[in-house]
DNA sequence: ATCTTAATTTAGGATATACTAAATACGTGT
DNA sequence: ACACGTATTTAGTATATCCTAAATTAAGAT
């Protein structure tokens, strides 16, 4: 059965909201969408009472995956992420354009399509923002990155992801070159305000970055 | 303002079915699109009222698109033929699987997305179908072909469209060789099941062809 | 234990897009 | 001019997805 495109993106909400298990509020669900929870609550029941069951949902105690709403999130994911990708290095999309344009592709494209730009690629892993793709068999790719706003002097590392999809963020970032691979360490961690003194690999200049940057950008450290 | 899928598929579908500015019928319209002639009564009664109206609605009389509805439904059909040979150029679909695939992503994708898989095609005039592609201006190329029915040997002349989306008839054409591009001769018009004998160049053995296959497929007489 | 506030749900509507059944208009042949 | 069959429209429903306003519940503070 062919799911609508608002139920894939509740789907994709809750999954991105529920980390390890935990049960998703209606508020945040809210928020993330941009409609009103009252909304949200009769979506939700709604998709808790379809079989099989979407999530499972508790009142006023929040929801989480089921089995099958896990899947057709994966599923949605994987088709948002392969598109980004292949917006970015087939169509020429700067990476700060993609996010809009594959949130409205990954609900029509047919699982050939899937195949066929995921072929194109050379399966990857990872789209142009560092977001794991989940597998043809969706289960997603695990790696162990932290914030940078975590590390300490004079810890090094490599950038692997930035989690922000806002178009003003992201340029903001690329004009920095904090894009994921680039290697850095880390200067100075200034007490109260916890902004980063930091090299970049291959810059002469030092950049300072405040909490609001260092915890959406997810780093691997440099042993 | 965004139009809904459903008013771009009716646009789509008027523009096809009025050949010369005649009006076309809600029968017309709901058999084309498969649905019931009330509720077609109903979208046009609504498409009539909008501002601008899409499409000029005389009760009982059939309907003509506006200019502003044409515009509309050559942006759509633009998609619709760029996505279909984009499909087949860069992601090695056949050509009897496209139609599907462009028919769901023409609504979703950007000027932007629009422009670039144009320029990566190199601004084409025809689908792989041999169906003229709007210009980024929206006007329709025009061209001089006429069915294959209407020959009469001895003429030459080259494919140059297939009228009919569906897949099985294309894995036919295809079959045979009739695609495109390919040049053929007339050998014999039989008298009343209007059948026409005929050899495609580079082929060894003729073919007959019976009027169901030969008003689909327009060619260009060679003088 | 009660009060207050924030989160959530219920109730009642709105819009877009379909449906079926019934009513109406049109065009053709007599 | 009329009657019949076909095309079309009207009327009344259904579903999905949103909304606002009001009611309810839960959780923390006094």
């Amino acid at each position: 059965m062919r799911l609508s495109h608002a139920i894939q993106d509740y789907l994709k909400t809750i999954y991105a909201l529920g980390v390890e298990g935990r049960p998703v509020s209606t508020t945040a669900i809210a928020r993330r969408l941009g409609i009103a929870p009252a909304s949200v609550t009769g979506m939700l029941q709604r998709m808790a009472s379809m079989s099989p069951p979407l999530i499972h949902y508790r009142k006023r105690r929040g929801v989480t995956l089921t089995e099958e709403g896990e899947r057709i999130a994966l599923e949605t994911l994987r088709h948002h992420r392969l598109l980004e990708t292949y917006l970015v290095v087939n169509l020429g999309y700067s990476w700060d354009a993609v996010h809009e344009e594959a949130c409205r592709l990954e609900h029509v494209i047919s699982e050939d399509f899937e195949r066929r730009i995921a072929e194109a690629l050379g399966n990857p892993e990872r789209d142009p923002h560092g977001d794991p793709i989940p597998t043809p068999d969706l289960t997603m790719p695990q790696s162990d990155s932290c914030p940078l706003a975590s590390l300490q002097p004079p810890q090094r590392a490599v950038v692997r992801r930035v989690c922000n999809e806002e178009p003003p963020f992201l340029r903001h970032i690329a004009r920095l070159g904090l894009k994921p691979g680039v290697r850095l360490e880390v200067l100075e961690r200034s007490a109260f305000d916890h902004n980063l003194r930091l090299r970049l690999e291959g810059h002469e200049d030092e950049l300072i970055l405040g909490p609001a940057v260092t915890e959406r950008i997810y780093v691997e450290v440099i042993s």
